[in-house]
DNA sequence: CAGAATCCTGCGCGATACTG
DNA sequence: CAGTATCGCGCAGGATTCTG
């Protein structure tokens, strides 16, 4: 029994929109992966965390482990002290690059327009 | 310093990514606009909400406020009693329907390639 | 260096009541 | 009907410390 009967009316989660949100909606879930689109490459740990900034390292490992455990990122360590581990994106997550580059273009593609329509309106 | 090691420095506002991010990053900013989206048309507040139903109205509220002031969407109120007021995209929100058919594309090949793999793997 | 474990706080967000 | 206003709690998530 749900505490709430109705849990979509919007059947958002048989969606593949809802599908997707559910994997990449997270706080720091996109800006993770697009980090580790931006560099090319398989990153590190401490690394990533300095890219990023403005997240946590619990948030960052949190995430990182959603991530994984969704095959959309893939970790690798290295028997070796000190550690060392490093993140990349999987077969999975690079396919989500469309979806990423979609984003970035809008946004651009906005900011552009925006100044356009400052210098117009002024 | 070494500008070879890094394009990315955390500076996620400035990019376009980062801008769009910030207009549609939030909780249930493209849940609202998806909503808007599939409904085709302009909805009322209450119809909204229902449909979206996970929303709670107090967050729904500030999410459509925040999409206004950032036009996405567009609030048309009838001056009528009963309160009558309708919202749906915006130009610049309808902008943003390639982003969210990319988003929904995605959920939707990797649904049903899942459902291939675990009948495989089975 | 890459995390795990703890503690602790803000505020996100829901529930409820009220208004034009 | 479409919101505001208020209260309160739950927990996301930051800071810090500890370990292999």
């Amino acid at each position: 029994m749900d505490s709430q009967s109705f849990a979509y009316t919007g059947d958002l989660k048989n969606t593949g929109f809802g599908y997707t949100l559910s994997l990449i909606g997270g706080k720091y879930k996109m800006i993770v992966l697009y980090a580790l689109y931006v560099n090319k490459g398989p990153i590190r740990y401490n690394e990533l965390k300095r890219a990023i900034g403005i997240v946590s390292f619990k948030s960052l490992t949190s995430t990182l482990k959603e991530l994984e455990s969704d095959q959309l990122i893939h970790r690798k360590e290295y028997p070796q002290v000190p550690p060392k581990v490093e993140y990349s994106l999987s077969e999975q997550g690079l396919s989500l690059i469309p979806v990423l580059e979609t984003i970035c273009n809008w946004g651009e593609e906005r900011l552009t327009k925006q100044a356009h329509t400052a210098v117009i309106l002024d």
